[in-house]
DNA sequence: ACCATATTGTTACTTTTTTCACAATAATGT
DNA sequence: ACATTATTGTGAAAAAAGTAACAATATGGT
């Protein structure tokens, strides 16, 4: 099984298209609509689940039902999960406000700060002071965190909620962080998201038209 | 030249680490440095280096200062960037106060939403009706945007800005979106991203231990 | 019950991306 | 001035990712 990060990316947005597709009243579903509503061939949706070992029905496509039950639970999305957030700025409290996670099995169930300003213990999701991180990470069995601290604070944070047990971190400061190599961290650089942009468009511009290799 | 988008990508991860080595006094750097901070190989960074033709001295190693003024030509830093933002709602409004993106030379300079309530025209990034977005983006001559709106009004929303001449858009709506492919189109999707983590969190919890493909 | 057809699952192939390896060469020390 | 050494720049090799092709086979029509 020779399985690499896109597929898994990929899983992911098989699935949400896969919900799409279920509200709107279908049952089943062929490698190449899905490919279609995903924007990949039907190759690659047909290589991704064989990598999986999921299976559909020659000729008969895959059930959808069925099918999401595989996915999200190759996803470990079989139960909802817990993440908390640390820093309850301005990205920390959209996140915390957001709605959209749930559908998804994610639910944020407590924000840290270390501006007393920020604590409110009564808030849908309650902000908590910093020193409270550990021992609620511990008391609640949390992995996963999202990290919404300024950049020089980040490192920091980040060593305290591994200490405490955390295993997967989301992190918004534009940095590269060090941890133990049994701790996952996705990045989330809204600069250099922003500045790929720029990049495309100047070239754009610069070379008259049309599609530069992306 | 072979280029991907993985190479600009990481040509603005090695202009951040320049700009963090060059506050910490450093004038000239080596491809290993540079590869150390920015968690690449040497070869990696030579070969992006030769495919936009930068070069450097052998044995010498690369002038920061000279190194950062090409990099910031090519990912089109010249003169700073003007983006706005559709949808002034969390997300739109905490991207609206981050003072971060300056110091990248990219300015958010107006934000535009539908529901009057979320009208300020005074405020340091004043927001607008949505009604003015088109005649605003004509106006200044911008290229890029970020659209933080609903999902449901996302499409629409980008339509509406492609057909005012926006070039360049960051969309925050978890779901593909279409725009004539003049237009390039970035996605950021913390579902996903989460979900990512999720995934690797449980599959290192399932094997036992240690790090999965990535 | 059988045939024609559509669609999967997988292997082989292609393309893309990364790494290796080393000749060329500029800097440094003697 | 010369030898030594460190480092670049790049073409070749390897690895990874994606695509195509097709044999196997279930389905539905007759
Ligand atoms: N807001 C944006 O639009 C945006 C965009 C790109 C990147 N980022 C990055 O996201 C991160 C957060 O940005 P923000 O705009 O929300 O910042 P912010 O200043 O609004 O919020 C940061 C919060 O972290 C808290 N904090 C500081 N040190 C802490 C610590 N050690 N432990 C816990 N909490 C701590 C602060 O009290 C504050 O509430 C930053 O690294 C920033 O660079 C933000
Ligand atoms: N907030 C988060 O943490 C978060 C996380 C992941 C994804 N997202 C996505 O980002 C997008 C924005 O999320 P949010 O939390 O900021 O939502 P929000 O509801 O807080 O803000 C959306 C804003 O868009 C405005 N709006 C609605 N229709 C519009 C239109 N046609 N034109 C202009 N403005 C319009 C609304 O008035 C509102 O102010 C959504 O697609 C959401 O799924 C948000």
């Amino acid at each position: 099984m020779v399985m690499n990060k896109n597929c898994i990316i990929r899983l992911s947005r098989y699935k949400n298209a896969l919900y799409r597709l279920q509200a709107l009243g279908f049952v089943k579903v062929f490698s190449d609509n899905l490919a279609d509503s995903v924007g990949v061939t039907a190759s690659q949706v047909r290589k991704d689940f064989s990598i999986f070992g999921i299976s559909g029905n020659k000729k008969g496509g895959y059930q959808i039902d069925a099918l999401l039950e595989k996915i999200n639970s190759i996803l470990g999305k079989d139960q909802p999960q817990k993440v908390i957030v640390i820093g309850a700025g301005h990205i920390g409290s959209a996140l915390m406000r957001y709605r959209g996670f749930e559908k998804e099995g994610i639910r944020i169930i407590a924000g840290f700060d270390i501006d007393p300003a920020k604590i409110n213990r009564s808030a849908p999701v309650p902000v908590f002071p910093l020193e409270e991180t550990k021992a609620f990470i511990k008391t609640n069995n949390i992995r996963i965190a999202i990290l919404a601290v300024p950049d020089i604070a980040a490192q920091q944070a980040l060593d305290l909620i591994c200490a405490a047990g955390i295993k997967g971190v989301l992190n918004f400061a534009p940095l590269r962080l060090h941890a133990p190599d049994t701790v996952t961290i996705n990045y989330v650089n809204l600069e250099i998201e922003l500045e790929n942009l720029i990049y495309f468009v100047s070239v754009e511009e610069k070379t008259g038209k049309g599609q530069v290799e992306k």
